[in-house]
This record gives structure tokens, sequence and C-alpha cells, in this order.
DNA sequence: TGATATGTTATCTT
DNA sequence: CAAGATAACATATC
């Protein structure tokens, strides 16, 4: 689930909960997820370090270290939720800040009443604990254990960027841009490129059939069939479409709950994903799912050419 | 029981 | 060699 806007909201989050705190101790419960250091290596590096600031790189959050590397003097701790991830600051007092995959209460717990596995820390998908001199930690959970955290220095950092395209808002990502790159891929269809990390960093499966039907397009459309007009709009789609998710608080789960109970953000807005046999929005058809490239895409056939 | 799942990469198969 | 498809990572849900 965590695509840029996601990512994008728990960093905002986060950087007001751990900016300044001095990481005491770290207890690294699937060694795995660190790789490729090892758990007693990986809390090494971290300990004694405090958190300067907060960044993100695409679908990466990355926090930047005190001490870091004594070379390069900077160093970062990256963070990727990949499918299921979850971070839950805990603040020695007041509520917690959940960014990440929900995870579901407790089955005898309706949704919204009570706060479920969230609230009873650590559990059984917590697999890294970072302890905050002050008595706040910082929990990383992964009901899959795709996600990882690493830890970069300035120039392992910038090799890693470097695999990345341009920011999906970027100011540098403007319609000459875009051009620039689905020039590239005449024969490809426009969702592949969409969700193509080394092209856009940024959108993923949800936002990328979303971006599509805002601007009219199919997925399964080939790049070269598109016209320049199409381009321009599916550009102010995507970017129109990552913003209102970013201000919605980045939610694009059907199933996320908030700690409140509150339904998440974004869902309301979504046209197009998870609606298959439902009417669309704009006419009276109905949406559609297929699989393309292996992901679920879903989109209206009469709204979408 | 089997199909499906939001991300990414490795490894097969054309 | 390259594009495309599929498996893999590990688990939960429908």
């Amino acid at each position: 689930m965590p695509e840029l806007p996601e990512v994008e909201t728990l960093r905002r989050e986060l950087d007001r909960a751990v900016k300044n705190k001095i990481i005491k101790s770290v207890e690294v419960r699937w060694p795995k997820l660190v790789k490729p250091l090892s758990a007693n290596i990986f809390s090494k590096k971290l300990i004694g370090q405090k958190i300067i600031s907060t960044d993100r790189r695409a679908k990466i959050l990355l926090l930047k270290l005190s001490k870091g590397d004594k070379k390069t003097r900077d160093g970062f701790l990256a963070i990727h939720l990949k499918m299921t991830g979850q971070l839950i600051f805990r603040p020695k007092k007041g509520r917690l800040v959940i960014g990440g995959h929900p995870l579901p209460p407790p089955p005898n717990l309706p949704l919204g009443q009570g706060e479920g596995l969230n609230s009873n820390l650590p559990h059984k998908h917590t697999h890294i604990i970072i302890n905050f001199t002050d008595g706040s930690t910082l929990y990383f959970n992964d009901i899959r254990k795709f996600g990882w955290l690493k830890i970069f220095d300035a120039k392992s950092l910038e090799k890693l960027s470097a695999e990345f395209g341009p920011e999906a808002l970027s100011d540098q990502f403007n319609l000459k841009k875009f051009q620039e790159i689905l020039k590239k891929y005449p024969n490809q269809k426009i969702k592949q490129l969409l969700t193509d990390q080394k092209l856009i960093a940024g959108i993923g499966n949800i936002y990328a059939d979303e971006s599509c039907f805002c601007a009219g397009i199919r997925p399964t459309r080939l790049v070269k069939d598109i016209k320049l007009s199409e381009i321009n709009k599916l550009l102010l789609c995507f970017k129109k479409t990552l913003k209102l998710a970013i201000s919605k608080g980045g939610t694009s789960s059907d199933t996320y709950v908030k700690l409140n109970g509150q339904p998440g953000g974004f869902v309301p807005y979504l046209k197009v994903y998870g609606r298959q046999g439902e009417k669309c929005k704009k006419c009276q058809g109905l949406v559609e799912k297929i699989r393309l490239n292996g992901r679920g895409t879903h989109f209206c056939r009469s709204c979408q050419k």
C-alpha cells in the first residue's frame, strides 16, 4: 500500500515525533530485515545517534543521523515498508503515530473500537524496536516481512537515489520531462511506465489506476498512441491525485481505520481502484478489473479510451 | 482449499 | 541480448 502519499504522510508525522531524539537501544527480532548487516552491527551503528531530520525518496523513508559515517560525515537510516510494513511511534506520553499498513483490531472488537494490535506493542508482527533516550519508542511491524531497514552513508545513498527517476511531485517533473521519458518506450503500456520507479519515483499500483482514470486513458494504452494533450492531462492528473491523497493523510487502503476509528482519508476518493463490478462514479458503466503485467488493474471502459 | 494482495527483484522463458 | 512472464520474499484474508 504505501506509495508516495502514504510515505510522505508518514514522514511528516514522524518528523515531529523523532526529530532530535537519541537512539538508546535497538532490538532486531527478524534479522533478515536489516540485511546485509547483522542484527548486532545494525544496532551498534544506530546506538547513540541523534535523528537530525527526515526525508523521502520515492517510497523510501530516510532518517538523517547525527554521527554518520566517519569519512562522509553523513549517515541515514532508510526504511522501506514494501507492501505491509508499518511504523508506530510511541511517545513516553500521548498519542501513537502510525503510518503504513494498518493492522486489524482483535476479532472480538468491531472496527473503530480500540486500537487493535496497534495498541499492544510489541506484538508478533513487530520485527524491529528502536528505543530513544527520552523513553519513546519506534516500532517496525510488517506482516509479510518484505520491508527493510538499511543504513547508508551519503555516497551510497546517492547511488541508490540515482537508480530512481525524478520525484513525481517535483517541479522538474514537467511536461517536457514526461514526454522525454515516454518517448523512449513507444510500445509500452502507459501504466507500466507510470509505476516504474526508475522512470518516475513514487507512483504505485493504486495511484497509477486512479491517475489513468482521471486522464481518461486506459492503463493498457500504448504510449505511442497517446496524444500530447492527453500526456499533459495525465501529468496534471497524477500530480493532482498524489497531492490530494497527501492532503487526505495518504490513505489508500480499503481496510485502513485510523486510531480514532474514522475511515481512512483517501478511500472515498478512489474512483476505480478496488471498485471492480461497481458503478463508475462518472458514467453508468461498471468498473472493470484486469491483470496487467501481473498487477490488478482497474478502469472504466467508457470513461477511459 | 485456492486465489489474491498495495512493492521490488531475481530468475526463468520466450 | 532483450522483453516478458513468473517466482520469490511470508502471511493474512476472502
